[in-house]
DNA sequence: ATGAAAGCGCTAACAA
DNA sequence: TTGTTAGCGCTTTCAT
């Protein structure tokens, strides 16, 4: 190969005749350095410090079918709550020499899908998805390719894949129950798009399953800030106030919450809201959004070590479910009925 | 080169042998389907569908010298500025057939260098930086290696590396200039650690360069969110309130925005705030946030497409200056002093 | 402990 | 148009 001036990189070949040994000792000072004298691994190692020398990954990759970069799928990189993840994610295979190769979805299986099979055709090692939700194909492709691949913030000890994430439905409950015990009972739902988002329609499902006399009035956003912002506006425009408003991602709550200063609504006096996820903005919002914390970096972390474990030494790691707590802070008050 | 699991990997010879061509035939069904009969063409295909191939990416790479992967560096997915430009990048770069591998800097020039060598070693056919103030390691990296690299969120047409961006003493000015505009005379100007941001020194400079009267009160914040809602606090304990305050990015204004909320002061009536970057939420934070429009999103596919050129074409690109513009919402007020 | 040599899967001359 | 063959840079037996 030569680089893209002209002249020649160079190799193995290159540093083992400038040291005067052979091709294989020089491969050994790499790989095995234990099997090498001293003498001679010191030798050979300055060359190949001398002559700046560095593998071809290429080369590397053809003889030992390592690549050493795996591929994250995630919805989008427009969400905090995702950017974190990756952020955690990358610093963690890094320290195990992972590289990252990011593709995002939009939310959509076939996109999914397609990115999935680019990556592996050029040759990621693991795969690390966002739901357990996906495409016939992928799954085939999966199941087919045998790439050790890791469903994330979503915990499902059933699921074909190992996953590592929290329980979303009872992140849900951890945020209604908190509305709950301040007295709320006609609660406004705020939520995504569930359709191609089983971590939404789990936390859906949690809240179904709550019960405790709550009277849950259901809204769909558009996703984003905006959504949020427009939920607002349905809310208000949709009947009698609720006593609290629940969103099912902090993004939204965000949403809510200037939507509803806009139209002159106090946060919590006229209204407690809530969020989920946790991210940055939350703890310094005027008020502060009481929300449940999901732990991303956590998350990212452990997804990072799991698949690393798992592609170097064939151990498929066992789900993990990680815990989400509720962070309340002011935007949730007791309720007062009756005024 | 065997799978994880054992059962080897259809390669070109085998699918060779079941068309019955050879191998340079297959080979060139895939790079240059025109060489070759159609009706070969078709049998051919019809094999590769059929047996599922995939041709290595490692073995194409070692003979092309082409990866068809480029890095990215930027300082952390934490901020959305960065995930927004990512997140353009990818699409742009997708669409042209190179993969994105992210790798983040923490704003040090040391980890930069380290991770940019690691990019490379593992084939990054380019690159892409975040400001053009680079260690010296990385300056002789690129100058040595001749890698395509665009330096981006930064314009300077004299720059040694390409440059895609805006320039940010202008969009700085741009910012001041709305504020003397609306007559404020006395302003707080917050921005965070500029030590390795030369993004950030620029903007300081374009408004050292300003003039016009404008007395400037500087703050530094620490990084992020907390960093504004912390500077809010030393603005107001700091002697008398600035007519306005101005954050040279919009997340440091977030920060001021509820900071100077939770200390009851209104904005824009007790004091006019504005941000650089136009993010999302700046659209929709009550008030809305004048700010001003930084074009990151058309900066990465801009980006893109110049890296790919280059890469693909040997084209090196000139600089591309994206224009910043102003967005005033109502976070800015006329001056009214002496109440 | 070291070396020689056989590939890994593919591309690209060169021949036919 | 198609086939033969020589590598690309490395790892890995198998000898020595």
């Amino acid at each position: 190969m030569t680089d893209q001036n002209g002249k020649k990189r160079v190799n193995l070949r290159d540093v083992a005749k400038a040291a005067d040994v052979s091709v294989a000792t020089v491969s050994r000072v790499l790989n095995s350095p234990g099997a090498v004298t001293e003498k001679t691994r010191n030798r050979v190692q300055e060359v190949i410090d001398q002559l700046n020398f560095v593998p071809s990954a290429a080369a590397r990759a053809i003889n030992s079918g390592r690549t050493r970069f795996v591929g994250a799928l995630v919805p989008t990189l427009d969400n905090a709550i995702f950017a974190r993840f990756l952020a955690a994610l990358e610093r963690a295979l890094a320290a195990r020499q992972l590289s990252l190769v990011v593709a995002t979805t939009s939310s959509d299986q076939a996109i999914e899908a397609e990115k999935a099979k680019g990556l592996l055709d050029i040759g990621a090692e693991g795969l690390i998805l966002s739901g357990i939700t996906h495409s016939a194909e992928l799954e085939a492709l999966i199941e087919h390719t045998r790439v050790p691949t890791i469903a994330t913030s979503y915990f499902d000890g059933t699921c074909n894949l190992p996953t590592i994430g929290y329980d979303n439905a009872a992140a849900a409950q951890i945020a209604l129950g908190h509305l709950h015990d301040l007295g709320h009972r006609r609660i406004a739902v705020v939520h995504g798009p569930a359709q191609n988002n089983d971590r939404t329609q789990d936390r859906i499902r949690g809240l179904n399953a709550f019960g405790q006399g709550t009277e849950l009035s259901w809204f769909q956003a558009s996703i984003g800030l905006q959504g949020g912002v427009d939920a607002a506006r349905s809310i208000l425009s949709g009947g009698p106030m609720p006593e609290a408003i629940l969103c099912l991602s902090d993004v939204l709550a965000m949403g809510l919450l200037f939507g509803l200063q806009g139209q002159g609504i106090d946060v919590p006096e006229d209204v407690s809201l809530m969020g989920i996820d946790d991210l940055p903005w939350s703890a310094v919002s005027v008020p502060p959004l009481s929300t449940v914390h999901l732990p991303v970096q956590r998350m990212g972390e452990q997804a990072a070590s799991a698949l690393a474990d798992w592609v170097e030494h064939q151990n498929r790691p066992e789900s993990a479910l990680l815990h989400a707590h509720l962070v309340a802070r002011s935007s949730t008050l007791k309720c007062v009925r009756g005024e």
